[in-house]
DNA sequence: CGGATTTGACCTGCGC
DNA sequence: GCGCAGGTCAAATCCG
């Protein structure tokens, strides 16, 4: 299992942005290596900009929510070409300019709802005293906390990203016969939420939203991964429907934390598959998917 | 037995 | 104001 924990050399990730697609889809962002392929969708507004981009049209700092993009019905839909259709759904979704500081500052305790879940637990049920640990929330808007998504051909709905997360709610999308799941960190200190949903348009597709930043370390992989032999299976089967729309302008630096470099696996003996190490000098590969996707600036420490 | 998951109820925001 | 849908809570249940 440990060996799972490896990176393997010969599957290096490259990011290739798809800046203007679609005349909003300015945060969009594709990676994939040999046995994966996901779609990264910064939200940040992270200084993820290239010198064409930024300045131009609003500055790109934008929010993107699949989910809610589903609930507009693609609306934003008009320019876009043809392409693969998952992509598409993820491409077109309402895209939220980032206006508020307070979403790109992690020392704003933004989420009143969201920053303190002992709270709740603290008052109690639902009950209408209850309430009370929420009255904060009125008067003031719910601010949400920088989130990005990012997808991914899996079978497997949660995918593992070094972090430990606990399932906290599960509904039915609108339009979808794919359930959302909800999670939370279990570190108690860690505020940090994702939501997996398989798209609707393309059931081999998992969005994955995360939302807050991690205070703390991953675990590393401590289960066996078992996503990501599923996740082998499925990319052998990818087709590269949405290359067309990846322009190579922007390669990030491999070694920075944007080198998108997740743990990957490759087929081992016994049928089994493991890891092997990544042969560029990095840190402890400790923080999994989310590590190499989120900035540095982005996480606690 | 403790931690994780399930699931129905409740709360909130938003559009009409 | 109302209804809908997303998001969250927490008791019940499951599982190692």
């Amino acid at each position: 299992m440990d060996e799972k924990d490896k990176v393997n050399p010969a599957n290096e990730f490259s990011i290739q942005s798809s800046w203007g697609l679609g005349g909003d889809s300015d945060s969009v962002y594709s990676f994939f290596g040999n046995d994966r392929e996901s779609t990264i969708l910064n939200e940040f507004g992270w200084n993820l900009q290239t010198p064409d981009t930024a300045g131009s049209e609003a500055g790109g700092i934008r929010e993107f929510d699949p989910i809610e993009s589903e609930l507009a019905g693609n609306s934003a839909v008009q320019s876009l070409p043809e392409r693969d259709s998952a992509f598409q759904e993820v491409q077109t979704g309402i895209i939220e300019k980032v206006g508020d500081a307070s979403i790109s500052n992690p020392s704003v305790s933004s989420s009143s709802s969201e920053d303190h879940p002992e709270k709740s637990t603290a008052s109690g049920g639902k009950q209408p005293s209850e309430t009370a640990s929420k009255v904060k929330k009125k008067g003031q808007k719910r601010i949400r906390q920088p989130r990005f998504a990012f997808m991914t051909k899996s079978e497997v709905d949660h995918l593992e990203d070094g972090y430990r997360w606990r399932k906290y709610g599960q509904k039915a999308v609108k339009n979808s016969p794919y359930p959302r799941s909800y999670y939370r960190c279990t570190n108690s200190k860690c505020t940090v939420k994702k939501r997996v949903e398989r798209s609707s348009e393309d059931p081999t597709t998992v969005i994955t939203t995360y939302e807050g930043q991690h205070c703390h370390h991953t675990v590393g992989f401590p289960r066996g991964g078992g996503f990501i032999s599923h996740e082998t299976t499925i990319a052998s089967q990818l087709t590269p429907s949405g290359s067309q729309f990846y322009y190579p302008s922007i390669q990030f630096p491999q070694q920075s934390s944007l080198g998108f470099r997740p743990t990957q696996e490759v087929p081992g003996e016994s049928g089994q598959t493991h890891r092997v190490p990544d042969s560029t000098p990095r840190l402890p590969t400790d923080e999994g998917l989310l590590g190499d996707i989120v900035p540095p600036g982005m996480r606690n420490r």
